[in-house]
DNA sequence: ATACCGATCATTTTT
DNA sequence: TGATCGGTAT
């Protein structure tokens, strides 16, 4: 995937960086990083590297540039060890640039540097220490899926009614108590409403079984991690003396929790530094707390605050808006935001006449700016809602702009895909039953829901886990069939089998695959469906075997001092001081090589310690069973070390070092869109996850009152600070551009099935009139140019002039006109009516869809394929909407290749979806 | 045990 | 609109 390059243009860059050769561990008489091309507020957040420090850094203000800088001459000029250093980001994609930034101006390498976000280093602290807490180091991660199946499993066996209590709001309400450290039962004990108390019931049966599981959720890793660190002060100390420099970036967006970590590590060298900007903080729905950016100056009294107000991103129209938008917010710290730019481009701001013609247009824009030289990679579309994309992607599809979607519904989402982590996840941590229940019939075994339940009593009689009843049902004569037996034999030998397996990646996995009879399921399905989910395990074997490769680069792994020091890293502090450190058992999962070797039979058996004396860990173990929800549950589990540990002993342990390690990265989301291809493309992406990234030229789609603001009606009504969210976000949205930013809202705009017609954002009306210029369909200044602007591809909007251009005629198939409804379906809506948004019921006459669909219903999405391949032949003059005429090379399939005129470039196009017409 | 159906449902953001 | 859930028929 590209990779987003942070201020390129900007005047204090073009100094030179400068880091000479060999830098002394102690400090040298003159710096050796050049900083002299920062403003004066940058040079002194560079140049504070002890003691607290505040930086309020606002967008576009070189954050970045300034983290890395003040990391790079602590270690070059002030002899720190890379090691020292903790650099906490937000995203791992961050992390990555940030460690990719650190690395360009540190000849000598930053190893032995974490620079990761809060989960992953959690995950890392976790993987070492978890038998502290009685989990093992294999312990499963669950993402958001995982957790969300789990829940509504517990709802379902709870006999909880779903529709009374949605699943989200159980989901939102424990994971609040969690993030600040409530249990179970305290949460039960407060709880004043049936809600929260079936949230409490929830909440510890959840708990229950997530460590039978020897799982962790998201938010498991930050309150266990917060957990570790409060009651092993060993493990709190190891980590605080380690990491002397430690800095956290997007602090407005930390938690409650993350918070407090970070303040822990800190607290016995107070080297914190926390950037953040109040007004970038969109992430409060998440627990994110921006008291603890406005707070920093109490908690630590003596922090030296630093405002980096100049702007080096945005032209001045672009920052004007943002400023002018971000300042209708009460709750903030007042900040100026200016920049030595020019006043650039004005915003354009386009009414589109529905979310189709909003996505044309875009497409249209793209385009132009292409032809004049942008590249692709350098424009981005955001929206509000990842349901957004889909009908911009299908109109760039046909448009043919190359686009790259980020987030969303990802290929690793995909069932399939999950069937296939289910099956690694389980081999690895076969105490996992929520992925053992996920595959236990998939492919189909004949193992129903009926034998499960049966097989959860085994569990429960026998006082074991899921999958050790399983093994134990296939003795069971009685209580299952022949049948059912024959299944589980073989499915629990998947796992004998697979923990055995060693060798490349790849080649696990894939004999993992073969073994589990997924490709097979489907090959024997036949059809198309079935066949493309094969060729998606196919591309996850890829993406395995690419893991292997790229992640053997030791840079970016977090290593312990233990590691270093084994590495024959020197400088590194006496093997003594870490007391925690040199007693622990060594992390089994995630680190390679080198833990292979460990013996089982050195390990006490935690077994054997239940007779004997309380050792530590099962100290802890114990005082966590008595202090958790456990002890209101109905059945006591074993504690998922122990279940974990003879899982090891009866199965063996795990041949694969590698497939931990895999499941890691694939849990934490590491950037999945680097596997995606080099070709340039526009970027397509929620505003959300836009935060940090910039484009020379970004459009915003959906700029509409209940899209963005999102739901305005009861945003606004109960809760005045979710709308400042909203704007935050608008905010946020509008920085991310450098040069030009066009803003899109349609008249109306269909939405989960029904059109509705959105006044224009309050947030573009905020935007003062002199930098901002507005076309489309409500503007003044429209003028009629043809049907790039308004024809839609049925070319009945609007005047009509473009669609009898060619006679109605597009790509082929000749649609049925919608008659006079282009005008009267937009009659009395005007851009500025009211702030409620109007919703026109499906069946109404006048909306676009009760037009639509008096045609086939095919007509839409599948157009005639036969009649547009005797449309087009190589040799044909064509038109296209955006790229002119051109004249058509090859027809093969349903794609055509069209040379055009204008460009001389040539374009494969899909026939059929293209906007294409056949001119001769 | 499974396949299919129809009804119902909720629709934000992500480590 | 689409996904998902629960129920029913096979």
């Amino acid at each position: 995937m590209q990779v987003v390059r942070a201020a390129e243009e900007p005047a204090y860059e073009q100094v030179p960086l400068d880091v000479y050769d060999a830098p002394a561990p102690s400090a040298p008489a003159r710096p050796v990083v050049d900083i002299d091309g920062l403003n004066p507020a940058q040079k002194e957040a560079v140049l504070t590297t002890e003691g607290p420090l505040l930086v309020l850094a606002g967008a576009g203000s070189g954050k970045t540039r300034v983290l890395t800088f003040r990391i790079a001459h602590m270690i070059a000029d002030l002899g720190v060890r890379p090691w020292q250093i903790l650099a906490i980001t937000f995203t791992n994609k961050a992390a990555a640039e940030m460690r990719e930034r650190l690395q360009a101006l540190l000849p000598d390498g930053t190893r032995g540097m974490w620079v990761c976000t809060f989960h992953a280093m959690c995950v890392r602290m976790l993987r070492e220490d978890a038998d502290l807490l009685g989990y093992t180091g294999q312990f499963t991660i669950y993402d958001d899926d995982d957790s969300r199946r789990l829940v509504r499993d517990i709802m379902a066996a709870m006999e909880i009614d779903q529709k009374q209590y949605p699943i989200n709001m159980i989901r939102s309400k424990i994971s609040t108590a969690k993030n600040a450290m409530i249990g179970p039962d305290e949460m039960a004990s407060r709880a004043d409403d049936p809600r929260t108390e079936k949230a409490a019931r929830v909440y510890a049966e959840l708990e229950r079984r997530l460590r039978a599981a020897n799982a962790m959720d998201f938010d498991d890793l930050l309150v266990r991690a917060l957990e570790l660190l409060r009651t092993r002060p060993e493990v709190l100390e190891k980590y605080q003396d380690r990491f002397r420099y430690i800095s956290v970036d997007e602090y407005q967006d930390t938690n409650h929790v993350q918070y407090e970590i970070a303040n822990l590590l800190a607290a016995k060298y107070h080297n914190l530094m926390v950037v953040g900007d109040d007004d970038q903080s969109i992430y409060s729905w998440r627990g994110a707390d921006i008291s603890n950016i406005l707070d920093f100056e109490k908690d630590f009294p003596d922090a030296k605050v630093v405002k980096l107000e100049q702007n080096y991103r945005s032209t001045g129209h672009i920052l004007a808006a943002a400023n002018a938008v971000v300042r209708h917010n009460s709750q903030r710290k007042d900040k100026r935001l200016f920049t030595d730019a020019g006043d650039g481009e004005k915003i354009q701001a386009y009414q589109a006449s529905d979310e189709r013609d909003e996505g044309r247009w875009i497409a249209a824009e793209i385009d132009k700016l292409h032809d004049a030289g942008t590249s692709y990679d350098d424009i981005a579309v955001f929206y509000r809602t990842n349901a957004q994309s889909r009908i911009l992607e299908d109109m760039f599809l046909r448009a043919g702009v190359p686009y790259r979607i980020v987030g969303g519904t990802r290929f690793f989402d995909r069932a399939e895909i999950r069937d296939v982590m289910a099956y690694l996840k389980m081999i690895v941590n076969p105490a996992d039953e929520m992925s053992v229940k996920r595959v236990i019939n998939t492919p189909r075994r004949g193992i129903g829901s009926t034998s499960i339940a049966k097989i959860d009593q085994l569990a429960q009689q026998n006082r074991c886990s899921f999958f050790q009843a399983c093994e134990l049902a296939t003795a069971e004569t009685g209580m299952f069939s022949a049948k059912v037996r024959n299944g589980l034999a073989s499915f629990v030998g998947i796992v004998r089998e697979g923990r055995r397996m060693s060798g490349e990646l790849k080649d696990v996995v894939e004999a993992i695959v073969d073994r589990a009879g997924l490709v097979q399921a489907f090959c024997a399905e036949g059809t198309m469906e079935a066949e493309s989910r094969a060729e998606n395990i196919q591309e996850f074997l890829g993406v395995a075997a690419e893991f292997e490769e790229t992640h053997e680069d030791i840079e970016g792994t977090l290593e312990s001092l233990e590691e270093l020091r084994a590495a024959g890293i020197s400088d590194l502090p006496a093997g003594a001081g870490g007391s925690g450190e040199a007693s622990a058992v060594p992390a089994q999962a995630a680190a390679p090589a080198a833990r292979d070797e460990r013996d089982a039979s050195d390990r006490p058996n935690p077994l054997d310690a239940l007779a004997a004396p309380l050792t530590s860990a099962q100290e802890a173990l114990a005082t966590m069973i008595a202090g958790n929800s456990m002890a209101a549950a109905p059945v006591e589990p074993l504690p998922a070390a122990l279940v974990a540990d003879e899982i090891e002993r009866t199965y063996g342990p795990l041949a694969c070092a590698a497939l931990p390690a895999l499941l890691e990265w694939l849990a934490l989301r590491s950037d999945l869109d680097a596997l995606s291809g080099q070709a340039s493309a526009i970027t397509m992406m929620t505003v959300h996850s836009a935060k940090g990234l910039e484009f020379p030229a970004v459009f915003v789609a959906g700029m509409e009152e209940g899209i963005f603001p999102h739901v305005a009606g009861f945003a606004a009504a109960d809760d005045p600070g979710k709308l400042e969210e909203e704007r935050r976000l608008a905010y946020v949205a509008i920085t991310r551009a450098r040069k030009r930013l066009f803003l899109t809202y349609a008249a109306t705009r269909r939405t989960y099935g029904s059109t509705q017609a959105n006044p224009r954002s309050r947030f573009v009306n905020e935007i003062p009139e002199e930098h901002i210029e507005f076309s489309g369909i409500g503007s003044s200044g429209f003028e009629g140019t043809g049907w790039e602007k308004r024809g839609d591809r049925r070319g009945t909007f609007g005047s009509g002039m473009g669609s009898d251009m060619y006679g109605g005629r597009v790509f082929g198939s000749r649609t049925r006109s919608t008659g006079g409804s282009g005008v009267s379906r937009h009659t009395g809506i005007s851009p500025d009516a009211g702030l409620k948004p109007a919703t026109f019921g499906s069946g109404v006459a006048h909306t676009t869809r009760a037009k639509a669909s008096a045609s086939p219903a095919v007509e839409q999405r599948r157009p005639d394929v036969a009649r547009a391949a005797e449309t087009f032949a190589p040799g044909d003059t064509v038109s296209h909407k955006t790229f002119g005429t051109g004249t058509v090379i090859s027809a093969e399939g349903d794609m055509i290749e069209v040379q055009f005129d204008k460009s001389g470039k040539t374009k494969k196009l899909m026939k059929g979806f293209a906007p294409i017409v056949k001119l001769s």
